[in-house]
DNA sequence: GTGAAAGCGCTAACAG
DNA sequence: CTGTTAGCGCTTTCAC
């Protein structure tokens, strides 16, 4: 149906090599002859098959990445952080969205495997024994972005989520709060679960303060998790005086949930959000975050990637960039 | 690198034919062959070449995407269910975030083309002739969903644009107001910019009510777009009481808008949004929106592939699927 | 049941 | 500069 290079090879009297060495930049072919194959492409609308050439050069330019929620704030500001760069390097990206299922996760590894993509961007947070195997075995450079390589040999590109919350968790203090509400995550989610919530408690444990077991609640960073936890902080008695989340879409689900009930940000709670994903900008008032360099995190996932295409630079382990706070309005000083 | 079927079969003592039939479904193959091909394939780690496969059988089993931004509430969502969708009919999709600019999405095309995939969903709001002709040639099931196709012959899956802004001036108009602001797209937008500006007029004009270029703006369907737009309603004197905006985002943008400015919604403006996304729910007070049935869309997308890819069944220009308005809290009776 | 062999559409030596 | 040819890793007749 489609046309081959052979048809194009016959309609311009060449050869296939000819007209192939056109297709791949032209060079050592006389201007004469590349006109006149160009000229047949055109004629015939050919547009060589990237199946084949794939098959030969063993190069996909297509980079796969693992999202674990597409929906969510923060991963599709990575996402376009990381398409945007890929881009610009002449790769591909092939966004499979796992939807936090494991089982959907080793599927679309192993179609990314037997695609033969050139590499890998994982942002799984769950994972278990059969993924980190498969991933493992894998002859291809992977990168994981936003989330630990745990006993796999894999380069983690991250933020120091432990300091990162204990930062922000000491932020609150320092602005006078006693009783501040952790929503986190999943404890089995070693980056953003399990970290995320010892850096809360070593910050309150540090400053003197005690763990108040009503005001530590566990969800799953979507917004709704996020209210629904705050339901229940709020049946609290008494009630804390700040909420600290463990992603800025809970944050903003426990806000809702406050206006909803007919209390005050800041005047009633403080609220904070992590990640600073472009969410904290969209509801009022704006939260204040826990931001993650997430533009820098894409970026730097698909430099890494690239250097390791090209050479085999296999010295590092773990990238940390910086957290920072940013202030906006949701959290006021007592 | 990777083992092939060759080494599988050199292993299991078998010839290759034996082995591609054990990795398709094993058919005429005797039990005891099979044990022996499937150790060998544990043993040597092998997964089949999707790249090889794909050039004898002519199927990529994949979908190419074409996404106009990937960070707005309404295509993540509409996103995640044409994943969930091909997923469970054993397609993968290939995104591609084209940022609203025509020679990327000219690019994106390009590469499907080259990859072969067996189908393309294309959400993109701007065209050229350039990608209208490279969409005409294509030897493949297209679909258009959530966009017109205007001039070529593709199946498109919309709603009424038209009627639906259209209804929900009405629904402004029957609340009392009588100056309503509109927030629209780009006028070039057949679908949403065009055809939602000339529901939004009609129902002025059916109503006896005066178009006020002041109230009139358009943008780009993001949230930063729908409050700077908004900036310049407030700017308006006598101001507006209802504002209608042509996508939820851009409403979410006016809402913040106004509360930093101080003003109350719904008391001193009423806010309506459009497309039904998540937003909706996020913001408070949450947003009365004109829903798309965004989940349909991308339901109704895979399945007018899968049809299409087993029988031509070719005899479908437009599926409009119906609009309604949700109401919840930001419009208010005067 | 099983194997041999012919491609799928391309690239990349190797000759000339 | 240009053409010939041998694969890339698989599926699929067609024999046996």
């Amino acid at each position: 149906m489609n046309a081959r290079i052979k048809d194009v090879a016959k309609k311009s009297g060449v050869s296939v090599a000819t007209v192939s060495r056109v297709l791949n930049g032209g060079e050592n072919v006389s201007d004469k002859l590349k006109k006149t194959v160009l000229k047949a492409i055109e004629e015939l609308n050919y547009s060589p098959s990237h199946i084949a050439r794939s098959l030969v050069t063993k190069k996909t330019n297509i980079i796969g990445v693992i999202v674990p929620d597409l929906t969510s704030s923060f991963f599709s500001t990575i996402l376009s952080s990381i398409e945007e760069n890929a881009s610009a390097n002449n790769y591909n990206i092939m966004v499979c969205n796992i939807a936090e299922d494991l089982d959907k996760e080793l599927k679309y590894l192993n179609l990314f495997k037997q695609i033969r993509v050139d590499a890998m961007i994982v942002m799984h947070e769950k994972t278990d024994d059969r993924i980190k195997q498969l991933i493992s075995g894998l002859q291809m450079p992977v990168v994981f972005c936003s989330c630990r390589a745990e006993g796999i040999n894999v380069l983690s590109i991250i933020i120091n989520d432990y300091a990162a919350t204990y930062d922000a968790t000491k932020y609150l203090i320092d602005l006078g709060h006693r009783n501040i509400a952790y929503l986190g995550g999943d404890l089995r989610d070693i980056t953003s679960g399990e970290n995320r919530y010892e850096g809360y408690k070593k910050a309150m444990l540090d400053n003197g303060l005690l763990l108040n077991e009503q005001y530590i609640r566990f969800g799953d960073y979507k917004v709704q998790s996020g209210y629904t936890l705050m339901e229940g902080v709020l049946r609290c008695n008494p009630k804390p005086t700040a909420i600290l989340a463990a992603s800025d879409d809970m944050a903003v689900g426990a806000l809702g949930c406050i206006i909803d009930k007919g209390y005050k940000v800041p005047d009633d709670f403080s609220v904070m959000g992590f990640d600073g994903s472009s969410m904290t900008e969209i509801v009022r008032p704006r939260l204040t975050s826990m931001h993650q360099p997430i533009k820098e995190m894409g970026a730097m996932a698909i430099k890494i990637l690239m250097e390791h295409l090209e050479e085999n630079s296999d010295f590092l382990d773990q990238i940390v960039l910086k957290h920072k706070i940013v202030e906006r309005e949701s959290c006021k000083r007592l």
